[in-house]
DNA sequence: TTTGTATATTGCAATATTACGATTAATTAT
DNA sequence: ATAATTAATCGTAATATTGCAATATACAAA
């Protein structure tokens, strides 16, 4: 059916896996490393950077920005886009928050 | 096309995208959760602590024993699930040297 | 105004994912 | 042996994702 079922799932399951789907892709991650990596605003290097077409490039990054992970301003003709450090704190905190998690290793009977 | 181009992007790219997939649906999500939580093997009781159907959990589960982050062991009638903690601790460790990236803000222009 | 440049949107084809009913395989209990 | 139980696999339908060509939009420069 293609259709996730969220209502099975409390909000921070759904979160979480959203946060995680939006980096499942190694385009988004690479767009996400550049923008570290360069520390500024992009201005339109990506789409040579990364060899995909303008259109996908595009693309990827409104669902970067629909998580709110990324910010875009008009800067002239092209559109300056960078990391919201905010937005990055708090999602990057609460992914730490499930992936410090520890198994004890009490029941551990694998 | 809905098929990723991993040639155009580097191996680490390539894993962290396929780890933050794997964990980009809720029902993996609660998967891993409850099994953090129990501290111990699942024998069971997730399609009934999950509301979906036993062949989508299974399948579930098979998408993270593909990953390596869990190891199941017939016990039985039943099969038992836990988490590999060697593998979790290697992939949340990429991960995390992913996550704790920051902008030094010096060209923050947003 | 026209031309050029940069990004977004639309439309579409190919593939992937999600979910589940039906079935199968393997084991345990009777 | 037969029945019951548990989990994997198969087959299939519905939806999502990926990628790009074509087009649209917005602005700058000439």
């Amino acid at each position: 059916m293609g259709i996730t079922k969220t209502d099975k799932f409390t909000d921070e399951q759904n979160k979480l896996a959203n946060i995680a789907k939006a980096l499942g892709h190694p385009a988004r991650i690479a767009i996400l490393m550049h923008l570290f990596k360069i520390d500024s605003c992009i201005c339109g290097d990506l789409v040579n950077e990364i060899g995909l077409a303008q259109p996908t490039i595009s693309q990827h990054l409104k669902e970067l920005k629909n998580l709110g992970i990324i910010k875009g301003n008009i800067s002239g003709t092209s559109i300056c886009y960078c990391i919201d450090q905010d937005e990055w704190t708090q999602i990057t905190t609460l992914l730490n928050q499930f992936l410090s998690q520890k198994t004890e290793g009490a029941g551990n009977c694998c």
